[in-house]
DNA sequence: TTAGTTGCAAAGGCTTTGCACGCGC
DNA sequence: GCGCGTGCAAAGCCTTTGCAACTAA
């Protein structure tokens, strides 16, 4: 059983062949489907399974912080399953691909106090814009 | 006449009622409104203007690079009329205000040669999140 | 056993489209 | 007058919801 699948469990989530199917389809690096992509290649494995079915867990799933939610592209959100490991997104303008992404600095740090209009700022999100190797 | 309206009309912009009043509903900083807030607003100017019409102008004005579309906050997309002016989005995660801000450092630059995977990157957008004085 | 999960189908929010009429240039 | 812009209504895409049947623990 993935990393994933054992802290689902330990946190008390109840496992059935269709969370376990999405969870699956979601297992990787530079990941960023969209609901029905991730119910196409659920669906590959476990073909009854529903969109229903797979709303409700990407849901799930990102209620729990397993999985983040990215809007950056396109009209349908996508599900980022990178959600342990702080990154950013580097998305091409022409394809869409979008590869997860690393910057150095401190993106916090560089919101001056008089930027901050008496906001609790916690977290900074990143979304570099360019072309792919392919797209150029 | 606006200054928006003039640049316009430069560029062979077709000038009618509508496309006047689309205009000054955006008018202003921090202004950061749904299509249907548009609508809504332009409505109450000129009470026969269709939602395509919003819809149709609202999208010449991203095309023409004068508005910009922010899709960081809710479901719908937001319209940010501040385009000519690079900003960055301080947004309330407890009730959906979003403020314009200027952070000091360097986006760009902060992003190693190693994690551009060839790209040709050209922008950095970011979403800054927290709670308003209102909310925390 | 039983509370939580699934699948279906329908509804809902946001946006786009096709086409006939109207209006800025 | 010409050609683009507008309004209406319908369709489309993505997502959520209500409810009866089912199943993991």
């Amino acid at each position: 059983m993935s990393d994933l699948l054992q802290r689902l469990r330990g946190r008390g989530w109840r496992l059935t062949s269709q969370r376990r199917v999405v969870a699956e389809v979601l297992d990787g690096d530079h990941v960023h489907l969209t609901a029905d992509e991730v119910h196409l290649r659920a669906a590959g494995l476990l073909p009854e399974i529903s969109r229903a079915t797979v709303y409700n867990t990407l849901g799930e799933l990102v209620a729990l912080g397993e999985v983040l939610e990215v809007s950056t592209v396109g009209r349908a959100k996508r599900y980022d399953p990178n959600a342990r490991r702080p990154h950013q997104h580097l998305v091409c303008s022409g394809c869409g691909t979008v590869r997860d992404v690393h910057p150095v600095g401190d993106a916090l740090g560089d919101l001056p106090d008089t930027e901050r209009y008496g906001f609790t700022v916690g977290s900074a999100e990143i979304t570099y814009r360019g072309l792919c190797p392919a797209c150029a």
